[in-house]
DNA sequence: CAACATACGGAACCGTGTTCCGTTTACCAA
DNA sequence: TTGGTAAACGGAACACGGTTCCGTATGTTG
């Protein structure tokens, strides 16, 4: 057995889509049933598909994910310096967390369910920010003693609630995080 | 009727110890029915005397808020310089958030149900923040454009899950932060 | 001490994530 | 074409946490 069964492939596709559309229309904490619904199957085939909602989130934004990695190394050639580099890179992960409503405050979550997601954000991004960071330091632009995992999570713990109120912008607060980092 | 009931009075009393007592042990999170068996009563007593989860935060810490809005004028008054005032403050307000397991998450929570926290805090410390920054504005050591509301939702979001991973350092972030108020 | 308003306890309800299992169905071989 | 079978499905059921409700118990007052 390699090959799943073809209404398998199909509702996993279809799930991805009509999860995408709920997300952004009511947030990455729409109820299971409803994505379900909308997609016309049982909440028993989502979990088959995506044993929990984080792995399902991850399903769904894992483009957007590799390809926030993937531009890193190209910011940092083509940046006129590092530290111009690391905030256009920082700007790019605070749009794809403040595009998805909750998904800053999943991310951050405590709960057991959110590990994964956790896990994935950091795999992929940390050891990318790292090298932002290591290479803005090396250019004397910024203090020494920054790490990625601290700067990526006070960053993503900025995102939380961006939207919710028109009076706060994260990515204001995220510029004046990222300006105190300077040496 | 103006007095309550010896029992009523009681209750509440020993409510907010145990409460008080959960929370540290738990985090604020700690279910309704845990605080309840704890002190000895069934929930409709809780209810009754705090008719959601938030009043019931709100009770607990009203004292420490309460200090922390007070502590602003007299470290204007006190402090070297409004800058050196400011952060100071904002200190007091991290200590107080990351002392309460997960109370930084609730104040920022979503849940109608912590609309009520939100706006507790918000109503005593903003105008304490507001102040602070102007005086620090004004002396030209900070950027004019702060708002008080964006810099204590940063703060606070901030605070989120420190503890929770001994990397993450939330007093290390939200010095950067007020560092790039600088101007 | 009686009578009544107040307060109590905890079962029940609701919403949400997750699990379980009887039923249906795609696939393949005869 | 047609069985047979493993894979996949649907949705009821469960776990859990906040909140509500109401019959019962009790402090208080005259």
């Amino acid at each position: 057995m390699v090959e799943k069964r073809a209404d398998a492939r199909r509702n996993q596709a279809t799930l991805l889509e009509v999860a995408a559309a709920a997300f952004v229309e009511s947030g990455v904490n729409v109820p299971v049933r409803d994505i379900a619904a909308r997609a016309g199957v049982g909440v028993g085939t989502i979990y088959r598909h995506f044993p929990t909602r984080a792995d399902l989130i991850v399903a769904v934004y894992h483009h957007q994910i590799e390809a926030c990695a993937a531009a890193g190394p190209a910011l940092l050639a083509g940046s006129a310096t590092p530290h111009a580099a690391l905030a256009e890179w920082i700007g790019l992960f605070v749009d794809f967390l403040v595009t998805k409503h909750g998904l800053a405050g999943a991310f951050h979550s405590d709960d057991a369910a959110f590990q994964k997601l956790h896990s994935y954000f950091l795999d992929r991004l940390l050891p990318v920010c790292a090298d932002l960071l290591a290479a803005a330091a090396a250019a004397g632009e910024i203090r020494p003693d920054v790490g990625a995992l601290e700067l990526m999570r006070g960053v993503g713990n900025l995102c939380i609630g961006d939207g919710d109120d028109s009076r706060y912008d994260a990515r204001r607060m995220v510029g004046f995080l990222i300006a105190g980092l300077r040496t």
